[in-house]
RNA sequence: GCUCCGGUAGUGUAGCUCGGCCAAUCAUUUCGGCCUUUCGAGCCGAUGACUCGGGUUCAAAUCCCGACCGGAGCACCA
């Protein structure tokens, strides 16, 4: 029992601390200006996840309230249902926030009726010495009816961006100086992908996502420790309204080992302006380019959830997703051979011959692959070859290396113990070109990796890959198979 | 500068709330062995950590203080 108990939490998240009785509902909240990162892959498992663990309820909120800096990409956001789908993460519902704004209007008008908001003419430098100061600045004590007044200007379009601004009332006294009065809204004169040019006044991230959060009826947040100080400044909202503050849970940032620092902004310029064939491109952090890639979403899941939920910056290693996809993968694929940088090594018989070789060493089933006497071997065990070397073409036979240059080798008869197992590519082989997140590999595989379109299959002492595309090369039935590398 | 937060093996993580059962868990990496007509597969084994210094205590990874290191916020970004 107490061991049963200790394997689960391995596993498994730590608990939520739960309300009495309370449903569980989550949230993930990404902005939808790009595709989803592994960052973002770890927002909706984890999120989700918690969800199922207390058979809750799973919100995807689309934090798009920025179509300036951080404008929204149309496309993305079906992209982040499809992954989220794809993960087995389906949100109970989905929220727009750019669709809400009559909802934030609505909070904002009640929060300056209350006094708790003001309209702010300050530029942002001389806003900054007030509050360096922790002094207030002229607008914060204007009266209500003065700053109803000018909040209907600013959503008529009277003023210009930075020319005014929305103000929550907290404390302009706190020790903390991120805490003193921040901005709920301002003016964004920039049409909006999703909801054109109907709004000037836009809320911002901290207003909008405690609102919606209350509204949803979020129980639990999870958020980055870049949001840490959110929460205390939502309080004074939350305070405002009278309002009770969901539980918080902050976790640091994750990077991998391989990819070093990524933003989607970053990521997004970088695509649009052709450094990289798109958003799943295999040299990206995203998870399109892992699907691509033939990653499998359950090996993602336990990916993320063995990684936790700690405070603590991590730089985690893909070679722990490796161990997991390869998990799932390895019962899964078929093997065939595929010789990367080919050397054509002749053979001094005549016969042609057809290999009966295992698709999987698990199972029964085998393939066919003809050869005629020539074979291609990879250009990696080329170079290691002696002369008079004995080495075996699997599933085929072994032969004697007679000479290296050009390469002739002589079939044996009687297989020795403990010669080099080696693959190979009959004759007839066809083009194969590997994509890789560190470049590409060319070579040629035996023909049947063609049937293999959209399956991840492992290449003999290369890796697995899943078959991206095989194109048929015009009239002559030539076929070249693009496959993406997967570990 | 002001304000917060964190620091367990190469990496990630459990343990820290309620000090002893922790000469510290699990995974991965690395190395070694075994097995196998593949492997980046499987099996077995090894290496490897409580940042440092004080304090409290019979007893500290766990509590307190300080130092050091790292990160974050102080945007009309998310």
């Amino acid at each position: 029992m107490k061991e049963k108990e200790k394997e689960k939490r391995e596993v498994g998240l730590p608990e939520l601390p739960l309300a009495k009785g309370e449903k569980v509902v989550m949230r993930f909240a990404p902005n939808p200006n790009g595709a989803a990162t592994l960052g973002s892959t770890r927002g909706i498992i984890v999120n989700s996840e918690y969800a199922k663990m207390h058979d809750g309820k799973f919100i995807l909120r689309f934090d798009d309230t920025d179509p300036v800096l951080k404008r929204p990409l149309l496309e993305a956001y079906d992209w982040y249902l499809e992954d989220c789908d794809w993960l087995d993460a389906k949100p109970d519902e989905v929220v727009v926030a750019s669709e809400r704004m009559d909802l934030y209007y609505k909070y904002a008008e009640e929060l300056i009726k209350k006094g708790a908001a003001y309209v702010c003419f300050c530029p942002a430098d001389v806003f900054k010495t007030y509050k360096e100061q922790k002094l207030p600045c002229p607008h914060r004590n204007v009266n209500v009816e003065a700053n109803m007044e000018c909040w209907e200007k600013m959503l008529k379009g009277v003023y210009e961006e930075k020319e005014a601004d929305l103000r929550v009332k907290t404390d302009m006294a706190s020790e903390d100086p991120a805490l003193r009065d921040w901005v709920a809204f301002r003016i964004l004169k920039r049409e909006h992908p999703r909801v054109g040019e109907k709004y000037v006044v836009w809320p911002t991230l901290d207003f909008e996502s405690a609102i919606d959060d209350h509204l949803l009826g979020i129980t639990h947040i999870i958020r980055g420790k870049d949001l840490k100080k959110s929460e205390k400044r939502q309080r004074f909202l939350y305070n405002h309204l009278g309002w009770k503050y969901p539980g918080t849970i902050v976790w640091g940032k994750i990077k991998m080992q391989e990819f070093g620092k990524f933003s989607t902004s970053e990521l997004r310029k970088r695509i649009e302006s052709g450094e990289y064939e798109g958003w799943n491109d295999p040299r990206l952090p995203t998870l399109k380019a892992l699907r691509r890639r033939g990653f499998q979403p359950e090996a993602i899941r336990k990916f993320f959830i063995s990684i936790g939920i700690t405070q603590t910056d991590i730089a985690v290693s893909m070679k722990n997703l490796y161990a997991e996809n390869r998990k799932t993968v390895d019962a899964l694929a078929s093997r065939y051979f595929f010789v990367r940088n080919p050397k054509e090594m002749r053979k001094k018989d005549e016969k042609s011959f057809v290999a009966k070789a295992l698709k999987h060493p698990s199972r029964e089933d085998y393939r066919e692959i003809r050869t005629g006497n020539t074979v291609y071997i990879s250009g990696d065990d080329f170079a290691k070859l002696k002369q008079g070397q004995r080495i075996r073409l699997k599933f085929l036979y072994d032969v004697e290396i007679e000479q290296i240059e050009p390469l002739v080798a002589n079939v044996v008869e009687t297989p020795a113990e403990d010669v080099p197992i080696i693959q190979w590519a009959p004759s007839e082989g066809i083009k194969v070109v590997v994509k890789k997140p560190d470049g590409t590999d060319e070579g040629i595989g035996e023909p049947l990796i063609a049937s293999e379109l959209g399956n991840v299959v492992q290449f003999e002492r290369y890796g697995f890959v899943r078959i991206d595309s095989v194109v048929e090369k015009e009239e002559g039935k030539e076929k070249e198979v693009v496959a993406y590398f997967t570990h």
